[in-house]
DNA sequence: TATAAAAATACAAATAAAGTAACATATCTT
DNA sequence: AAGATATGTTACTTTATTTGTATTTTTATA
């Protein structure tokens, strides 16, 4: 048995649904089209998946685990937590990290249905190991002890957001002046270094 | 009968239309779904409009006789040649103009589509008039007389995909930078502005 | 309150997508 | 090269979605 070949196919299905279902959510992809981009014929598609909403389910799972997987290294390195963050920024502004609207709004579409719960699940565990990191950042002083640990999630997805609001594009001559100072106002705040709120 | 309703829901059609088609081509998106969104009864949308591919007609026109639009009205306007393409290459950059892909591809998909028929005689319509500009500016010795205008047109487009290269980005700091060198090189090339070719 | 436009509902007809079966071909292993 | 296994092709049935229309109800307005 080509082992080799088996995991080509299986990987190229795959990635190709995940870029489709990104551009344009699951529903408005066919199984056909998932094949014929991944240059694989439908009978191959039915011996890994057993339908389009299997397929999805494992594409999110792997989004949720490779999601993870660069958060942990970048977690795991031995840098200073303000860079960790500052990275973290970085990269969802880079878009890498940035979730699909359209896949999104076919999930939350169906709250009953399972890809719902399996979206719900990975996305509330990732959180959750989120919150614990910033909480023992707070408790060894890296982060203000004063805030609430989920409002800085909060504000940091928020923060993501602003970058692509066109109304503060036209505040800044090119997108690099506007993210250093978003992400400066949610480092440091507005006020001036040597002033320190007791 | 209210006519200015009438023409709200119409309007309001159209530009869902548009905007639906403009994301995710014509064939992924069903003439309820642009109902729903346009906040209007099936009913209505068959008042108006036959069905998808008479909608998806007219949405193409009207994008088509707007682009012209803007094109004349920025070619009347009394500044310099130079300006006006200026503008124009600016204008692209900025995603204002820019054709979605997604749509290209369901037209071009089926050249023997009457939709394909339209696109492409507005389009060539446009094409018509933009060389008739430049052999005109080039007659009036604005741009250099040695060049084919059928050329330069094809540059333009080249020149903008390359802001959206990814090699190419990587060269520059931002965004900013890469468009004004793209820019730059159109109109003026390589050499110092003091050699002149004979 | 009479009237016209639009919405809601329900539905038959057409089209598209999903999924399967039988057989053909290519590719790897030994 | 032989046999096994993965993949492809074609054709087909079933299921789901979309289209387009007819009927009734609601809404706005003049």
């Amino acid at each position: 048995m080509p082992a080799q070949i088996q995991n080509e196919k299986y990987e190229a299905i795959l990635q190709t649904a995940h870029d489709l279902f990104w551009k344009f959510g699951i529903r408005r992809v066919t199984v056909e089209e998932v094949c014929k981009e991944a240059g694989v014929s439908k009978m191959t598609f039915y011996r890994y998946f057993s339908n389009k909403n299997d397929l999805a389910k494992e594409v999110i799972e792997k989004m949720f685990s490779d999601m993870y997987t660069g958060y942990r290294s970048l977690m795991d390195q031995d840098i200073p937590f303000e860079e960790k963050v500052k990275q973290q920024l970085m990269m969802k502004f880079e878009g890498t990290n940035e979730i699909s609207a359209e896949l999104v709004k076919d999930i939350y579409g169906d709250p009953g249905s399972e890809l719902f719960s399996v979206w719900k699940s990975r996305a509330d565990k990732i959180v959750q190991v989120v919150l614990d990191d910033y909480k023992e950042a707070q408790k060894k002083g890296w982060i203000r002890q004063d805030l609430n640990v989920e409002f800085i999630l909060y504000m940091s997805n928020k923060t993501v957001q602003i970058a692509s609001d066109p109304q503060a594009q036209a505040m800044y001559p090119d997108m690099q002046s506007l993210i250093m100072e978003i992400a400066n106002m949610f480092f440091y705040g507005i006020m001036p270094r040597n002033i320190v709120t007791k």
